[in-house]
DNA sequence: CGCATTCTTGGAATTATTACTAATTTTGTA
DNA sequence: TACAAAATTAGTAATAATTCCAAGAATGCG
């Protein structure tokens, strides 16, 4: 998550109607587990947690909700661990994560600044990620 | 790739040689193209060139050749498209890459400096990538 | 040269994701 | 409330990248 405001359904409801979407139950649970996570949880995350409460939901909706909230731009999607797309909150115009080698869990960075105006000239920058690896300090020390 | 050197097989081969890995000559061919291209090929961009080349080459051979070469600090793998990894030469400290969204090409890009420095304490950082998104300069004006 | 180790191969198996389609639900309108 | 149109869902099948595994081949040391 991008910050530790948690956020209600009713407020999730609000910003995915006001982005031109229908907030439909799934989309909304989906929705909420990405913003009010600690974790930045996968496809398979979300659908695992959310399997136990909606029987009836299919992976399917997971990946079309995750789609329509990254293309109506409130979710975004890390790439930070290849071939297992993460998700968070859509952020702050920078962003920055690390992911412990260890554990594999993802943790939110501060953004070193300026990094936006430092592509070269002639390329059109709409979006920019830092992704840090290492280990994380429950995991620095073990082998 | 990194710069504008080419590597001959030789210099490649002693690389390999003293990364404590045999230099087989698959190994070789795979550390060429990614050392020598001037795209950041992907796994398959690289099985489908050397396959030319070598026709009982196995796509597992060249991910066991990639993996060998990236744990040997040799290679280094790129996250910029998820599920589509791609290679490019084990880089200066740090690196960082542009991926055009419409062209699909991925260019190399000016660091900004002072990076690595950026993340939390308690967290032991061992690489930092920085990737851009959006158009490059050729698909600049495209819709 | 002989042997142990490491590497390569090819196919099968996994995993994440996307595509397709029918059934269901929601929405707007009368 | 009733209905038609549009959007969403669920489930199955398909794809694509990658990994696993067991057998055969190459390598390098003694």
């Amino acid at each position: 998550m991008t910050d530790h405001k948690r956020y209600s359904d009713s407020e999730l409801t609000k910003m995915i109607h006001s982005a031109g979407l229908r907030p439909s139950v799934q989309r909304i649970a989906v929705f909420s587990l990405v913003a009010n996570s600690k974790k930045h949880p996968s496809a398979d995350d979300i659908f695992s947690e959310l399997a136990a409460i909606y029987p009836s939901l299919s992976r399917t909706t997971v990946y079309n909700s995750l789609h329509a909230l990254v293309d109506a731009g409130l979710v975004r999607g890390l790439e930070i661990d290849c071939g297992n797309r993460h998700y968070d909150l859509a952020p702050q115009p920078h962003h920055s994560h690390f992911i412990c080698r260890q554990c594999g869990r993802i943790f939110d960075m501060a953004i070193p600044s300026g990094i936006g105006a430092a592509a070269s000239p002639g390329f059109c920058v709409d979006s920019v990620d830092v992704y840090f690896k290492g280990s994380c300090p429950d995991c620095v020390g073990r082998s």
